[in-house]
DNA sequence: ACCTCTTTCTACCATGTGGTAGACAACGAC
DNA sequence: GTCGTTGTCTACCACATGGTAGAAAGAGGT
């Protein structure tokens, strides 16, 4: 049987979560192809090399989480609490779900200058747009003042963090259970709420 | 010339440099050995294979940091915010110095499962103390109310995130000068404080 | 002088890797 | 039916990798 039509996404839902999950370097075409179920040929077919097949991968990720996130915001209320809020909520499905998602993207930092630079520029807009829409709210008084696209990262980092390093929450003896991870979630979000609460007492 | 004494140093010191900026999978040992300037059998001359050069590093790693830290927490006031803000002040400045130091404890979770564990193991005793002390701090109202063991993880995951991911701070437009990395602190540490400040107002 | 131990090296090997060449089968156009 | 196109495969290659075997070379004890 030719022409399943969908080798090509097949190909990419694996390389996503090798990738993300043991590292671009650390994982082989044969391990892609062996997850699919084709031969490795297959995988140079769709992909001329191993590098484009990671560019492909790292562009339909930023995608699938540009959407993700697309979608929380504007469903969210007009209030910069809620809206965080959302977000995190929206992309902690995800992460859970599919944990090398977002080590995928974490994964940039080991890559080659001109897979991270293409990323960033991917990612630009919409990372334009969040920095403008906090330093308003700052500015109204509705979000700790601070520096941003500073706080973009930072809470880039958290919520990546927590959800590509199982080893950091074995490490702190928490339970991996379904409760366990609505906990997870209820408390990320009110850590990073609190970190952004405007004008907190002065201890 | 023989027993120039350091070269096990040396190995380590490369390999750190190497494992943490680039990935484990990625490194070779012929890289590794062109560094330091000997030949590859050296290394194996020194740590029998590559896995066991990798605990020999993933120890090291994590005894500088323990010291690091221990140096930090004794030196700070017994006032909970200081001392958390004395930590994240002291694990900055080798991050910063050496970044491949923390992006070597964030490879842990690209690893197999028994050099995590030996490396959970280690750590123990440090995050048991910490959470320890978090909740008496917690109790006492000098702290938000939160899980003490989740805490220390999201602490962990935002700092090593911050630090560990140059990328994300290009993308938000971050300056990587010298005064750039001073208000990074600044505002990493506000980040953080503001995270675990007590009874922050409703909104 | 000789032996032993330590440290480093050269030479080599088995294996796994990314990638090339090209055969083979299904399919639609005509 | 024939032909070009598309998708998958088998066979193979050049090369880098982790690791083995063992020689060389200095240092120190006797």
């Amino acid at each position: 049987m030719t022409r399943r039509g969908n080798t090509r996404a097949a190909i990419l839902e694996a390389s996503v979560d090798l990738f993300g999950s043991r590292g671009f370097a650390a994982t082989s075409l044969d391990e892609i192809a062996g997850v699919v179920g084709v031969a490795k040929q297959t995988l140079l077919y769709w992909f001329p090399s191993k590098d484009e097949l990671l560019d492909a991968v790292l562009e339909q990720t930023a995608l699938e989480l540009a959407a993700v996130i697309e979608a929380a915001v504007r469903a969210a209320p007009d209030e910069p609490l809620a809206r965080v809020e959302a977000v995190v909520k929206a992309v902690f499905r995800p992460a859970v779900r599919r944990p090398a998602l977002l080590g995928l993207v974490r994964e940039v930092s080991r890559l080659s200058p001109a897979h991270a630079e293409r990323l960033t520029l991917q990612v630009q807009p919409f990372v334009r747009r969040a920095t403008d829409y906090l330093r308003d709210e700052m500015d109204a008084g509705r979000l700790r003042r601070a520096d941003p696209g500073l706080v973009v990262a930072l809470v880039y980092a958290t919520v990546t963090g927590i959800a590509t390093e199982p080893e950091a929450l074995r490490a702190v003896g928490w339970p991996v259970s379904a409760t366990g991870l609505r906990r997870l979630r209820r408390e990320l979000i009110e850590f990073v709420l609190a970190a952004l609460h405007p004008a907190p007492p002065d201890g």
